[in-house]
DNA sequence: GGTATTTGTTGCCTGTGACAACAATAGGGG
DNA sequence: CCCCTATTGTTGTCACAGGCAACAAATACC
C-alpha cells in the first residue's frame, strides 16, 4: 500500500473552499482514482486519500446511491484481518466517443471504467462536412443505443477532432485534413441528439488516454506523439495536467521546426517535425498508396530495402531530434509514440534513442523512457469518451446523467 | 471588481481534503493574493475568494496575529458605503535573495511584498567555487542583518544558480559556467547562517518574477528567456504553474535545436537557440570584450554599422524562430525577454515579430505579446526571495519565521 | 440631516470530517 | 478447535470552520 503525501503542490487558485467544495472535492478525487484505478478496495481508498475510514464510507454510500459505482463483497483476501469491500466505477454508465476522419466516421461506446464495449464505422468517399458528420455520428449513436440494456445511462458525447480546436465552445476553429473552418461541431451533435457534447483534439485526447489507461500510467510529465494519415499531432502532460495554452492552441508537437529543410508540413511551416517525418513518403517508398496503419507497420517490420531503410533511418534522426527538443523542454518520464511513428521506432529503437541523446541534455533525457502506445486506435475513443466523464468526474452529485430514452429515435 | 469564479480546474491530486486543509488552503489563498498583489482592500478579498465577509475577517485577524500581514484603516475611499480596510503583506518579514555569477556573489533582501530593500555585491577575479560562493553570502548575509531594523524577521534564504538543480535537496548537479558539479549548495549556505536555504534555476525562478510581479503579470501561460553572460536560459509558466519537468531538469529553452548549424552552444549542442544567438559573436563586433549588459545595450541601440547590423538582424531572425518553437508548443499570452535578448528586440521588433510569424502557426502566434521584462536585474533576486517565501505562503499558519538573532554573528 | 449603500462584527447554525468504541472477518498458533 | 491478533466496516458523538442574519459603522448622495 502506497500512501501518498501531496503537499499544496500546484497554483494556489484565488477560489476559496468552502464545506460544500469539500465535499465534492473529496467525492471527485475518489471518482479519480476509481476512473483511473478500476476497481479498487475501500482500504485503499483510505490510505491513498488519507481521509478516515468512516468518511470514506460515507462518501461511497453516496457516490453509490447516486449510481455511478457499484460495492461488492470481498473480492479476495490475501491479508490478516477482516477483507475490504471492492468498489468499481459502474459499468452501466458510458459515454459516446465520437472521431470523425478523412474516410469514415467512427462511434463507440465507452464505460466509466475506459472499456470500449461497441463500436460502429461509418466509411465516406470523401471528407465529410461537419454537418454531414454530425448527422452520421446521430445515427450511429441512435443504431448504438438499440443494443445497450435498458439500464444504461449516458454520461455525454465526446469528440475528438484532427484539428484546433476552441474547448469552451467546442468550434472547429480549423481541421485542414476534413477542411472544416469554424465549424460548431458540439452543437450540431447536440442538435443531433439532445446529449451535451464536448470537442477536443485528437492528439490531445489520445494522449490523456494513455496517460490514464496505457503507456503513460501513473506518469506526472508524458509527451505523446501520434502519426496517421493526417499528420503528426501531439499531447503533453506537465505536472499531470494536459497542456493546452493560453486560448487551446497549444501542443502543436508536429509543427515545431527542427532543421533548415526546405520541406514543408501541410501547414506551410518549412523545417518541421511533419515535414520531414513523412508518412506519404513511406508510403511511396512501399508504393502502398492508401495503405492501413497495420498493413505499414508490417511492411516496415519486414522490408530489406536498402533504400526503404535508408528513408526509414532518416526518419528516425529526424524523429530522435524532435523527441532530444521536447525532452529538452519539458523532461518528461515517457515519450509514448502511436502510428507509423511507432512502427519505425521498433524497426531500430537503438537508432531512435540514440539520435534523442545526441540532441539532447542529458540531464532531460537520463532516464527518459520512449515507448510504444498501449492502446492503439483505441486510444482516440477511450479519450474522446474521457471528455463527457470529465464533468461527472469532477463534480459527482452535482451533474447531470441520462436515460437512454433522452435520445429520441 | 472582478469576480474570479474557478471551477475546479487543474488536477485531482489523490489528496482527500480535512477540516485542516481547508483553514490552510483559504489563509494560503490569502497569502498568495497579497504577495502578488500587494495592498488589498478586505472586501477585494472576499468578492476574489468568494468566502463569506465573516470568514475572511476571521484569516486575516489569524494572519495578523502571526504577524505576516498588517491592517490599516480605510486607505482610499471613491464608492459608497463603509470603506474596506486594507490589508498588506508585512514589510517586516524578509528573505535573503543569493545569486552566485561568474564575475560576482550578489545577495539582497527582499521584503514580502516582493520590494528589494538592500543589496551586496561582492565581486571574484574567477568564478567562486560552490564552499566560497557559501562563505561570501553568509559573510554578505551577516552584514545586511547589522542595517536591518529589530523587528525584522526572516522567512529563509532563496538562492539563484545557473545551472540544474535537483530542487528537493538543494544540490547544484551541474552549473557549467560556474564549474559548480553535484555542489551542494543549499546545505553550504544554511551551514553558514542557520536560515532554512532553498535553491533553484536562475530563469526559472526570474520567470516566476516577471510573471508575479513583471510583465507577465497575470498571465496563465508565459514563457520567459534570458541571456547574459552565461548562455541563454528559460522559464515557462503553464496553466499557472511553473514548469519543471519529471526530475526538475525541463525548461532549458536555450538548448532546443532549431538550425541545421555546426555552431555548438556551451554545453555542446549544435544547432541550438544558444548556439545561434550569442553574445559573445555581438561583444565581438563591437569588439567590447568584458561589458555589461547596459552597455551593450546602449551599444546596440546606436549602431549605424552595416555589418553589426546584419549580425543583430541574423540573430532576431534565429531569436524569432525559437520564440515559433515555443509559441507552437505552448500556445502563451506572453513571452518575456530579458538581458541582450531584450536589448536586440528593442533595435528591430518588427524582425523579431516576423521571424515569430513565420515560423508558427497563426493560431499559436494570434494574440501573443513579446515583451521586455520589467524587472531587469531585480527578477532573479525577486525570484529567488520567492523560494524563500513559498512555504509561507502555502502554510502560514505552521512556517516558522526567524528574528534577526538566528543568524549567529 | 435623512436615506441608501457598503462593509465590519457578533452570535448562532449547520455540514463535514475526525475519533473512539464496538462488531465483523480473516490468519496464525498452541 | 479455541483464542489471540490484525484489519476493516459501522455507529454515535464531537469539534471545527464557514455560512448566515442581524446590527453597527462609515461613507456618498439628495
Amino acid at each position: 500500500m502506497i500512501v501518498i503525501k501531496v503537499l499544496h503542490s500546484g497554483p494556489a487558485g484565488s477560489a476559496g473552499q468552502n464545506r460544500e467544495n469539500i465535499r465534492q472535492h473529496n467525492l471527485s478525487i475518489i471518482m479519480n482514482l476509481l476512473y483511473k484505478g478500476g476497481t479498487l478496495a475501500r482500504s485503499q481508498l483510505t490510505s491513498v486519500t488519507g481521509l478516515n475510514r468512516s468518511t470514506i464510507s460515507d462518501l461511497v454510500v453516496e457516490l453509490e446511491e447516486l449510481g455511478i459505482i457499484t460495492q461488492s463483497e470481498a473480492v479476495t483476501s490475501g491479508g490478516v484481518g477482516r477483507p475490504s469491500l471492492s468498489v468499481s466505477p459502474s459499468d452501466s454508465i458510458v459515454a459516446f466517443a465520437v472521431n470523425p476522419e478523412i474516410d469514415a466516421t467512427t462511434v463507440a461506446v465507452v464505460t466509466l471504467s475506459g472499456e470500449i464495449v461497441d463500436k460502429r464505422r461509418y466509411p465516406t468517399q470523401i471528407q465529410p462536412a461537419a454537418q454531414e458528420a454530425a448527422k452520421i455520428a446521430g445515427q450511429l449513436i441512435k443504431d448504438l443505443i438499440k443494443d445497450l440494456p435498458a439500464k444504461t445511462r449516458i454520461a455525454g458525447i465526446g469528440v475528438a477532432v484532427p484539428g484546433q480546436i476552441r474547448i469552451d465552445d467546442g468550434v472547429v476553429r480549423l481541421a485542414p485534413h476534413l477542411n472544416w473552418i469554424e465549424a460548431p461541431i458540439a452543437a450540431m451533435i447536440q442538435q443531433e441528439t439532445g446529449l451535451p457534447t464536448w470537442v477536443d483534439n485528437d492528439a490531445t485526447v489520445s494522449c490523456m488516454a494513455e496517460r490514464n489507461f496505457g503507456s503513460g500510467r501513473g506518469a506526472s510529465h508524458c509527451v505523446y506523439l501520434f502519426a496517421g494519415s493526417g499528420g503528426i499531432g501531439g499531447g503533453v502532460v506537465v505536472s499531470g495536467v494536459q497542456l493546452r495554452g493560453a486560448a487551446g492552441y497549444g501542443s502543436e508537437l508536429g509543427h515545431i521546426q527542427i532543421f533548415d529543410s526546405k520541406k514543408t508540413d501541410f501547414s506551410g511551416l518549412p523545417g518541421t517535425l511533419e515535414a520531414l517525418v513523412k508518412r506519404d513518403d513511406l508510403l511511396e517508398a512501399f508504393k502502398l498508396f492508401g495503405a492501413t496503419d497495420d498493413e505499414l507497420d508490417v511492411e516496415i517490420a519486414n522490408t530489406k530495402d536498402q533504400k526503404v531503410i535508408k528513408l526509414i533511418n532518416n526518419q528516425l534522426d529526424n524523429l530522435g531530434r524532435g523527441i532530444g527538443v521536447l525532452a529538452t523542454i519539458f523532461n518528461p518520464q515517457i515519450v509514448v509514440l502511436e502510428g507509423f511513428l511507432d512502427s519505425i521506432f521498433k524497426f531500430n529503437k537503438e537508432r531512435l534513442l540514440a539520435s534523442v541523446h545526441a540532441s539532447s541534455l542529458s540531464s532531460a533525457h537520463d532516464g527518459l523512457v520512449v515507448s510504444s502506445g498501449e492502446l492503439g486506435t483505441r486510444a482516440v475513443l477511450v479519450g474522446a469518451a474521457g471528455l463527457a466523464f470529465a464533468p461527472l468526474i469532477s463534480n459527482p452529485s452535482g451533474t447531470e446523467i441520462y436515460k437512454l430514452s433522452k435520445v429520441s429515435a
